[in-house]
Formats: structure tokens, sequence, C-alpha cells
DNA sequence: TCAAAAGTGTTAGATATACACCCATGC
DNA sequence: GCATGGGTGTATATCTAACACTTTTGA
């Protein structure tokens, strides 16, 4: 998430199969570790990327001929950085937007159209912003990240009262410098939460009462 | 989902690790099979249950200890069944609450509240109750079933109106005879579509002009 | 004083639950 | 006729998008 549009960071590939072609960064998983252990080693090692906000699982992609020579297993994740934060990253990687990818490698693409699925969806039903936004930051930022991650224009007036609602936007007590061209100040917020929640669990069929007992999230 | 509660199939181990508790069925994935293939073959081999009308991935379970011995990574599923099948199941298998499990092996009782939790989410915004419906059914029936799987009890007028405002619910023209002690003949309905689709994919959030076009779901 | 950006008040629409009331059947 | 289960009509509550309007700054 960068410049204004979602982007994921691919790498190019050096060898067969698919030289030339993008894919995103992965690799085996250890005998003493689980995948998503495997997945913030590989961020770590293999793109210099450290300390991912949210990491979730997505998917196993598993058909039997989405590699070439033996078959192999994924299992596909989707991980999260601000975008303040920009990694130092090797040289064959590289930012590239998720509604323009360059030719990919092996079933990538699927994957990073199925992430970009999951992530706006939980836009709308959790706290995910948390993962996408710096510590402190104004709503008309906020709502240019949810405009770009979702694809269609976000009203910073709505999106202040839906994620207030929830509590999900905490007034820090700053505020922003105006730009050049003036204009008031901006207020900054933070996110309250540093974890993944449900925040809208009862979307529909919401259960007899309509009492939304306080926390009541959990996924197990 | 059976005998008014969600149930699951498990299969009582006779060999150590973990005999004489109970585990998922399930097996190792062939060479020439993806995971959902790999799934429906293990259930017509191993518990004798064909045609299940909708399966889906869970999550993968890949903690190093979770199995002794080496390491075993599982790609968990979501099966559904109509509750009028009852399908022959071998001996050493039974159904069993998932309120109220037996003993399981390993993380097969969290791979389960898993299941029971995506079940439920997706009771809210999708048509998956055509998954474990038998082909037609009268509303109060579907009322026993989601406030079985759901865990509340559901009002079977505000559970018409809402599913049929939705369009999952179409009438077949019959009605069921009434019961011994009288009463209206019931209308029986069918869910007119066999696959999951997102019903109501914006809960919150929605996109602007609030024109939600007829067609508009798909999951990558 | 004016333009620009931020923030608030208010209205209207959609969707859901709750509950009262009517319908059709068996005894 | 009356009990029983099925189905509809009608509030009411909640949440959201839309939009007008006020606030605060820089030039």
């Amino acid at each position: 998430m960068r410049a204004g549009s979602l982007q994921a960071l691919l790498w190019e590939r050096a060898r067969e199969p698919h030289a030339g072609r993008w894919s995103l960064p992965g690799g085996r998983l250890g005998t003493s570790e689980d995948v998503e252990a495997s997945v913030r080693r590989q961020l770590g090692e293999k793109v210099d990327v450290r300390g991912v906000p949210h990491v979730e699982q997505l998917a196993v992609f598993s058909a039997p001929e989405r590699v070439p020579g033996e078959r192999v297993v994924a299992t596909a994740f989707l991980g999260l950085v601000p975008y303040d934060v920009d990694p130092a990253i090797p040289a064959d990687t590289a930012w590239h937007p998720v509604d323009a990818l360059p030719p990919t490698a092996f079933d990538h693409e699927a994957i990073v159209h199925r992430a970009r699925n999951r992530l706006r969806a939980k836009l709308s039903y959790t706290n995910i912003g948390f993962a996408l936004a710096p510590p402190e930051f104004t709503v008309s930022a906020l709502r240019s990240l949810y405009s770009a991650a979702l694809g269609y224009r976000v009203s910073a007036t709505n999106l202040q009262r839906v994620l207030s609602r929830r509590g999900l936007l905490e007034p820090t007590g700053h505020t922003a410098p105006p730009g050049p061209s003036g204009g008031r100040p901006a207020a900054l917020f933070r996110f309250p939460g540093k974890g993944l929640e449900v925040t809208d669990p009862f979307a529909v069929l919401r259960p007899p009462g309509g009492n939304r007992p306080a926390g009541s999230t959990g996924s197990s």
C-alpha cells in the first residue's frame, strides 16, 4: 500500500521456470516452525521486511500442475504493512499495483487477487485498517487508504462516523499542520487495538435481544 | 447436522497415538489431486460419504508438535451434509454434537470449533444453508436448522423475511401435510442456487450509490 | 476577504427484530 | 368450535449514505 494504490511486493525470478516473471516472496516450511512463523521468517530473510503488523492465512493452493516439476503445495498468506513504512528491499524486488500486475509466475496472480478480496471484506467488518495505517493519521489520510484498498470513493465524513461508532478511532490530541494552500489543521487519530478484532460480527441475522455484549469476538 | 443439533462425524482411533480418542476423517494428499479432491476422496473411501453439497477450506494447521512423531501439516476443511441424509457409516465412526465432543485426538477439537464458527458466520451473509437443507423444506424446518447451527433461537417469521428478501427462498408450490395435532399445512420451499453465493457482501461500509448490481459475488 | 480543507448537524433510506393479528387444518 | 401450527402486516430500532453548513487555517 503506497502512492495512493494498493500494491504487492513481488520478486522477479532470475531462473527457470518462469524466469523474468514476478512471483510472491516465499519458501519452504522448516521442520520446527509453523506456517505463520515461516512466512515471517521468509519476509525477513528474503525481502528484509520485519515487524509486519498483520499476517493471516488465505488458502492452500495445491493443484497438481500449479508449478512445473514435482508437486508443490503452497499455503498463501496475506501480510499488511503500513503505507508510511518503506523497507529497504532487494534490487530484484519491487512494489506493483494490485490492479495492474506485471506477468506473474505460476498461480500467483490468483493468489494476489484473493488476498485483495480478503482485505476488502475485512476492511468492512474488522479493524484491519490498523495494519495499513501509521501510528497517527488524519481522517483524510485514512480515507485515501480505504479508497485505494476498496476501489471506490469513500467519504471522509461517513468513514469517521462509522469507525468512531465502533470505537476504532481514538483522538491523540495532536493536529497535523495544514497544507501550503491553507485549510483547517486536521486532528490526528490512532487505532486503539494492535491486533485484529471483529467489530461487526452480527451484520445480519443478529441474535434476539439486540444486546451486543461488549467483548464478544474471538476466532478460536 | 441431525437430531436438532449440529454434529460432526468422528472416527474412533484404534491405534496409538491417541488410541480411543476421536479424530476427524482424513488422510494423505495424493500426488495427482488437489486438497479438495483429496477431501472428497477421503470422505468417500473412509466413511462412505459421497456427494457432499459443500466443502471449503478452513485453515492449515502446522504447529510442529501438533502430532507426535514426524511433523504433519494438515489442511482442515468444512464439509456440510443435509440433515435428512444419513449415510451408512462404518462401525467405528459416529456423529457427535459439536457442543459436547468426546475426547478428541490431536488438535481436532480446535478444528471442529473453527469449522463451527465459520459455518455460523456464513449462515448470516451467504446462502450456505442450501448445503444443510433437503431439496424441499418448510420454513419451520429451516428455522430449526438455523437455530441449532447458530446456537440461539431464530424466529421463523423473520428468517423467512430475511431470506426471501435476498432471493434465497423459492416456493415450490407444494405443501407439507400438517402434524397429528392439526395446524395449517406448511408451504415448501427450495434454495434456488446450488453453489455458495455471498448474498450480503456490503454489510457495512457499502460503496456510494447504494446500487447493488444483480450478480456481483465471485470469490476469485 | 476569500479559498481550501476539516469537521458537525441533519435527513432520508435500507434492513432487521418484535409483536399483534389473520389463515388453514384436525379433532 | 377450538386448539395448533403457519403466515402476514405493521411498528420500531439501528445503522448508513448523502448533503448542507460551520469551523479554522493560509495567502
